[in-house]
DNA sequence: CCCCAGGTGAAAC
DNA sequence: GTTTCACATGGG
């Protein structure tokens, strides 16, 4: 879900497999404006966006689970970004464009996504493009992939398209095994280190148990916890004691918190440099 | 010319 | 077990 800048109203372009979609929050709360190209069954794409957006089940109770009560930290980041949702994107997308995002800013991910979907994907109704299957993926070579901005990325990928290639069903199994397996397994595949599979896990397999560690995070916790000098290790031990079943929700509402807050510098030192 | 960005792997303590 | 560095590319 990418934000768009030029509306009163908040709105939000989503793609995913061969999905693409519009929403709109027109009020305050409690309703979504889903637009949709022509020419498609606005029944089947209402329900996959619920789906998107984690809206089609019962909330899995994050909220309750949370240590909000006695933490006050989380309960200023949950209160900044209430109702803030996980998306449940496709697994192979999920970890594709987590491959690209090693060292990079979230707003080059997008474009290198973006540039890789219009030179490999498939053409979508409203004139974008969808990301390309790993299949595709190991059909084109390294170089291509290099030519989209892909860097040194580019290997990891072409090495991982390979792999699953060489390994049919692979990443279907590994989405259906329990966490911690799935964890050790995705591992396996170039490029893919601990934050890497547990973005995989969270975002593209609903795994709200994982608390990936990032540049972003680790500073949170060094700065708003107080636990400077932890190592990842000892913040993964950290996270799953205190945050427990739900630490990868507690995740993005404290990522989305410093994010925010680093913006509003950002913002306010252009502003007034 | 410097720094950093939703990291990972290899090599060296 | 940690620490250090290269790896491409774009932007402040």
């Amino acid at each position: 879900m990418l934000p768009e800048s030029t509306a009163m109203v908040p709105a939000f372009e989503g793609r995913w497999s061969a999905h693409a979609v519009r929403l709109r929050l027109p009020s305050e709360k409690a309703s979504i404006q889903i637009s949709l190209p022509e020419g498609i069954s606005a029944a089947e794409e209402t329900s996959a966006t619920l789906r998107y957006l984690s809206l089609d089940k019962p909330s899995q109770g994050e909220l309750d689970c949370l240590p909000w009560r006695s933490d006050p930290v989380l309960d200023q980041a949950l209160a900044a970004f209430p109702g803030l949702r996980i998306l449940a994107q496709p697994f192979g997308e999920t970890l594709f464009c987590f491959l690209c995002s090693a060292t990079k800013r979230i707003d080059q991910i997008k474009v290198i996504c973006e540039k890789v979907a219009h030179a490999h994907g498939a053409p979508l109704t409203n004139g974008s493009y969808a990301l390309p299957s790993w299949e595709t993926l190991a059909s084109v070579g390294e170089q291509e992939l290099r030519e989209c901005q892909l860097g040194y990325r580019a290997k990891y990928i072409a090495n991982c398209a390979r792999f699953l290639a060489e390994h049919p069903g692979w990443l279907e199994r590994v989405s259906a095994m329990p966490t911690a397996e799935a964890r050790i397994a995705l591992q396996q595949l170039p490029g893919v280190g601990e934050k890497i599979a547990d973005c995989t896990l969270l975002f593209g397999a609903g795994r709200l148990e994982v608390f990936p560690i990032d540049t972003w995070i680790q500073q949170a916790m060094e700065n708003l916890y107080g636990l400077r000098g932890w190592g990842k290790a000892q913040l993964q031990t950290f996270a799953k004691a205190h945050f427990g079943s739900q630490a990868g929700y507690a995740q993005q509402v404290l990522f989305a918190h410093v994010r925010s807050k680093q913006n509003a510098r950002a913002a306010a030192a252009r502003k007034n440099p």
